[in-house]
DNA sequence: CTCAGTTATTGTAACGATTCAGAGTGGTCC
DNA sequence: GGACCACTCTGAATCGTTACAATAACTGAG
């Protein structure tokens, strides 16, 4: 063996490794991983010959042969339904700065509301052996991230109550937000309210149409009608009101609580476009999220805010805590919204 | 050492290897791998057995063993400005299919303008030693990514043409785009033109507005003046237009032209909603990049559209030659726009 | 001068998948 | 019956990093 060491070429420019530092600083391999994980442990004379290798060599860490040697990445994946959703986007941002805290890594995959999508992603992350998963699942994903978890990758769902104990979830009171939107829209008076937003078979819709009927059942006349469209766009707000605006006036509704901001905007210009109806005076409008453009809207939006960022982080601390420690109990955690009200429920001033 | 063999445990529940796999078919370590890999060599009812064993393990190939092993991963990292802006994401959507082809997986990271989470997500890329880079810059990564490319990590820029001839880039002649809108302007009558849009530092914001002049300055009293803002959002267009709207009506521009839909959108909603103005016969719009939001607006947009899925696929494409050939010469593809005329500048029908 | 005790460094065995030279089997042809 | 081929499969080496036991070099203490 010692006589036939191989020379070990030069090396391609950057595809330096730690063994071509090590010879280059005259150390073993062993030093040079010590410097840079545990420098405490070297002495700084020779800390400083090896970076000094480091930097001529233009060496960078490959992270394949660390995760395989740790069994485990450091990188959280992400999975949203809708990339383009600044809610998921803004929960992406608190996930990575939490993680950022520990030198862990967020990446995010769309699945663009389509399961099949989902499950390639999942796939993915599984065969990368993440450290963990962060997802708002649209398909039923239960059995699998449960058999995940099992198998050592903890997932915790993000604004989805998980529909078991054996899984942890950081979600926002759906119920409760509705209820907010529908108290606020009665308290003004309104009567004959449409909750406009779906697929219902989205978990959050059926709960925010839920709380909000809660409340209109407590009050005689009061009744909320489910307008149910098949995603979550501008498109389908506006689709919607179209819909609405084609019955005789006595039949619509007065007031319109929609499935989120998105919709919301959609339902807002199509009511005072084609429909040339007044915001609020003849519907008033709440959605649902509070993002940016709902302040910026033609008529602000009142909407119900959730906590974006603390639901990305408090995803991420929870999902640390699972990897660190699988024997843990998983979480349900469960934030409060906020109603934010602006000029699309009470008018100026 | 035979003596000594290892029992190899159980296996934790999901972490099955391909040697627990080889062990349960009865086979060798390297007929698994064959199986996965080229099943053609493999005789059928072996294939057959190893699937079982698959299956009934769990097995999930562990991709950082193969990275290491390839010394290549097939991950192509996308470094994208800002999320939310659907350019990008259909840019990824178009990236996303053409690299599911070879089974390649494309990874988003934003970095929402700021130059160090920009170059923060760049060095991790490198340490997972991506197959390439795409990615829209902000800061000047030109250098960089030139050392990345002879290291063996080719990228390809997007949305941006390549300051270098050393790198690979996919855009749209932005030039062009400022041209097609402002013949459509001027053809329509309008001579006092407006460009709404910023950071003029984007490259992409000059090159609209140097081809909007080219064509006003054909023709005699035809002038476009310059509204720069500080960002592409929708309140940036909103409060540009409330400056607008603080001249007198004498001095407004009869026609705008902006960076781009969001900004146009808010332009628009001010314009109408605190100016009362009447569009397109008062003030005519054309935005840029045809987002969903365009043609859904409260007055429908017209835009120039961008083939943005096109600008995904390119990209990879080319991503995919340079890594397989890296002494293959960069190539910068320019594609053409189109122009999209919708209510905003002709009225109805 | 030896021995224990630090402190700094080395060398090597993993991690899991892939690749490739070689071995075993069976069939065909002369 | 031997040579040759095709077809399957095996087993070991390898990728770059980390952890850990072993060693080396030194410092005082007795």
């Amino acid at each position: 063996m010692s006589s036939t060491r191989t020379p070990h070429v030069p090396a391609a420019p950057g595809s330096a490794s730690i063994r071509d530092v090590a010879e280059r600083a005259g150390v073993s391999v062993g030093t040079v991983s010590n410097v840079l994980n545990r420098p405490d442990i070297v002495r700084a004379a020779t800390v400083e010959r090896v970076h000094a290798a480091i930097r001529e060599l233009g060496f960078v860490r490959n992270d394949a042969a660390r995760q395989l040697r740790a069994g485990r990445s450091t990188t959280i994946g992400l999975v949203v339904l809708d990339v383009r959703n600044p809610f998921f986007t803004d929960v992406a941002r608190g996930a990575e700065d939490e993680a950022a805290q520990d030198g862990l890594s967020v990446v995010m995959a769309n699945s663009d509301e389509s399961p099949e999508r989902e499950a390639a992603h999942v796939d993915y992350f599984e065969t990368q052996r993440v450290l963990g998963l962060l997802m708002s699942p649209i398909g039923d994903m239960g059995e699998r991230l449960e058999r995940l978890r099992a198998a050592g990758t903890p997932a915790v769902l993000v604004d989805r109550t998980a529909g078991t104990r054996a899984l942890s979830s950081v979600a926002v009171d759906d119920v409760e937000g509705g209820r907010l939107a529908a108290r606020h829209l009665l308290g003004l008076g309104r009567r004959r309210l449409a909750f406009v937003g779906g697929p219902l078979g989205l978990e959050q819709m059926r709960d925010r149409l839920a709380g909000a009927r809660e409340e209109a059942d407590a009050i005689p006349d009061a009744r909320v009608e489910a307008v149910e469209t098949p995603g979550l766009g501008f498109a389908d707000g506006r689709r919607a009101a179209l819909e609405l605006l084609a019955r005789p006036a006595g039949e619509r509704p007065d007031a319109i609580f929609a499935g989120n901001d998105l919709v919301a905007i959609g339902v807002l210009q199509a009511l005072m476009g084609e429909g040339s109806l007044r915001v609020p005076e003849d519907v008033a409008i709440v959605g649902y999220d509070d993002i940016d453009f709902a302040s910026a809207a033609v008529v602000p939006l009142s909407s119900v805010r959730q906590p974006r960022e603390r639901i990305g982080q408090t995803a991420v601390r929870i999902l640390r805590e699972e990897a660190a420690d699988p024997s843990i109990e998983p979480r349900q955690v469960v934030f409060k919204p906020e109603l934010v009200v602006r000029a699309s429920t009470v008018g100026r001033g």
